[in-house]
DNA sequence: GCCAACGTTGGC
DNA sequence: GCCAACGTTGGC
């Protein structure tokens, strides 16, 4: 089982969005740069964790944890005109971009903050910490999974 | 809203 | 294949 670290706009879909799915559970769709990509499509299993992240908001931060329910397959928004994540490039024979499901596990009692993380000493890796990082899904390995995780669990 | 950093596009 | 111009991301 690996971890990663999703980012969304909670003004778009935030990680209250996916707790109120029917199913509790989402595609993660719109994902338009080929290193991300390459994650959903190669890389994400089911049963991976996912720290949902919140960008471009006023607390940016881990807001909590989802599971991957099912790995990648064609995001379906690509062949959509009526979308913004439309490409008129890809074809169903040819998918340039991949989606997986996320099912809600659990929020945090507060966001953990994006400059809690970087003043964490043991946090130095996460892509997340870097200088000029832009992915919106990156690797998470199994320390920081769990410091983050206790980091979380003080501020309550 | 600003701006730094990065990715993509397209002319040559 | 280079590289300038442009668009996007995302923290602040």
């Amino acid at each position: 089982m690996r971890y990663w670290l999703f980012k969304s706009e909670p003004d778009v879909f935030g990680i209250d969005h996916l707790a109120q799915r029917p199913d509790q559970t989402e595609p993660w769709d719109g994902v338009r740069n080929y290193q991300a990509r390459n994650f959903l499509r190669d890389e994400v299993s089911v049963g991976d964790k996912v720290f949902f992240y919140h960008s471009s908001c006023k607390t940016v931060g881990i807001a909590g944890i989802a599971e991957v329910v099912k790995a990648g397959y064609p995001d379906a928004t690509q062949f959509d005109p009526e979308s913004d994540y439309y490409d008129p490039k890809a074809t169903p024979d040819k998918p340039r971009w991949f989606s997986v499901d996320v099912k809600y596990v659990s929020k945090f009692a507060r966001v953990l903050p994006l400059g809690m993380i970087k003043d964490c000493p043991q946090i130095t890796e996460l892509g997340l910490v870097k200088k000029g990082h832009r992915l919106s899904v990156m690797p998470v390995t199994e320390s920081e999974w769990h410091i983050l995780n206790e980091l979380a669990g003080r501020q309550l």
